[in-house]
DNA sequence: GCCGATTTGTCCGTATGTATC
DNA sequence: CGATACATACGGACAAATCGG
């Protein structure tokens, strides 16, 4: 549990700004200001500054301050900016989710598996299937492997459950780093049979290999999305502070309160 | 453009992972050892060593070191992990691009427009439409909506290149957040006449809003792709550093020459 | 199990540079 | 020009985790 100074000024700022007590376009009060307030140092403040600014709430201005850009934003079932199970997007939006387990076996990687999903050879894999609804209506297909050696114990019982919460809490193996790969496929038998597809013939594909504390990848894994029920946010910085040459004519928000030309909500 | 000393160390670092100089599970020299190096401070190579982690290139592991997980992977066409326009991901891919300029028109934001895409009520807009190629493949169909009032003038001669390009160079407007909403949607009549999509009848939307470095949104764009050219990649860090129970038994691979089970390819 | 060396994580104070106004 | 604000960088201190003896 992070419990760092830093992480409680983020979370702190981030409050304030979804509560809209730093409004959309205003600016924060400046880093010296907000390291007085929380009695650390400026370094303390940026760290918790750079981070809100890396999910997209505000972005931070040369020579003028730090700018809210967070809109309150109708919520959208998977946000996916970060690591998050199932089990957990379906908590935080208050959904009944349920599993079904479809496919429980074991294999070992041969060539082709190695080659095509990083694992090495002669490696002793979980593979399950499993379909996730939501409500009772069949969302997402999924497709996992484990490593035995990392996983340990399985059972159909706990996969149908969340299988995360348990590694996390009984096993001991701490998911450190995800690696994900989005695309769009034709559909095939399987999802067919298994989702309510309408009259989609293709789905939205997530594939994600995942790390440990020590560096393993330890999880492949295929989701496979009803269309109508997926959406993946995302918000990128570009990597290039400025050289504002301000050709156009003077757009200013100072800090305190704003004009705020009636944005309507988006 | 950037020329910050954590910078070139970033640049260095990343450089020598994709040529696995630092191959794939090894760990990076300590930090210490790095900042002698370099001649910089801790500091500074922490903050390099932070970006590659955010990028998924390194793994960083409390009282053990940094360790690689690069793997190189199959090239796809569009990685989309920053803000990047179609001309500079085809640049970036050595492509030869077209672009035809289907629809130039001008309308101002009315109630629905501004609920809808988060421009204000009665903002002067460029509203174009745009089918983007590849070897004369048409991948991709754009539609913007620009601020007229930040991007000034536009005509259709600018848009069958690169708008971004123009407004960088011409315009003075620096491109500093976006974000991007994904999703999967069923085809309509104008993607079915501009785009070859064979038997799809779903693609892949893209919708971004993107900002100024004055915090104003000018931009609101959809793109929506063929699902058979398009991927996105991304990469998760679990803000939460451990709890290593270590409850599995060692997997231990040292700094130095490591055994580095044969992971093939992937 | 303990201790000490190594390594990363957090935080501070300060100095200097650069952009805005 | 000076005041303000963010950007970069340094050096140091201490904590927490790991690992070997």
């Amino acid at each position: 549990m992070p419990k760092a100074k830093f992480d409680l000024i983020y979370k702190d700022l981030r409050r304030k700004i979804e509560a809209e007590e730093y409004p959309f376009q205003s600016l924060l009060p400046s880093e010296h200001t907000m390291a007085a307030f929380y009695g650390c140092s400026r370094n303390t403040v940026r760290r918790a500054v750079s981070a809100l600014a890396a999910e997209g709430y505000v972005q931070s201005l040369h020579g003028i301050g730090v700018r809210v850009i967070f809109q309150p934003v109708e919520q959208a079932v998977f946000t996916m900016g970060t690591i998050e199970s199932f089990q957990e997007t379906a908590a935080r939006n208050r959904l009944n989710i349920t599993t079904d387990v479809i496919r429980f076996t074991q294999l070992t990687a041969d060539a082709r598996i190695s080659q095509k999903y990083g694992f090495p050879a002669g490696c002793e894999l979980y593979y399950i299937q499993r379909v996730r609804r939501l409500d009772g209506k069949p969302l997402i297909l999924d497709i996992n492997m484990f490593r035995k050696d990392v996983v340990k114990e399985l059972t159909e019982e706990i996969a149908s459950g969340s299988i995360y919460d348990y590694l996390e809490h009984n096993v001991g193996v701490t998911i450190v780093t995800s690696k994900r790969k989005f695309t769009v496929e034709h559909i095939t038998e399987i999802d067919e049979k298994y989702l309510e597809l309408n009259d989609y013939n293709c789905l939205a594909v997530v594939t994600s290999q995942t790390f440990d504390a020590d560096g393993i990848m330890f999880e492949y894994t295929q989701s496979r999305h009803r269309p109508d029920y997926f959406s993946f946010h995302d918000t990128a910085v570009r990597r290039c502070p400025a050289r504002t040459q301000q050709t156009a004519e003077k757009r200013v928000y100072h800090r305190g309160k704003n004009p705020c030309p009636s944005i309507n909500g988006l």
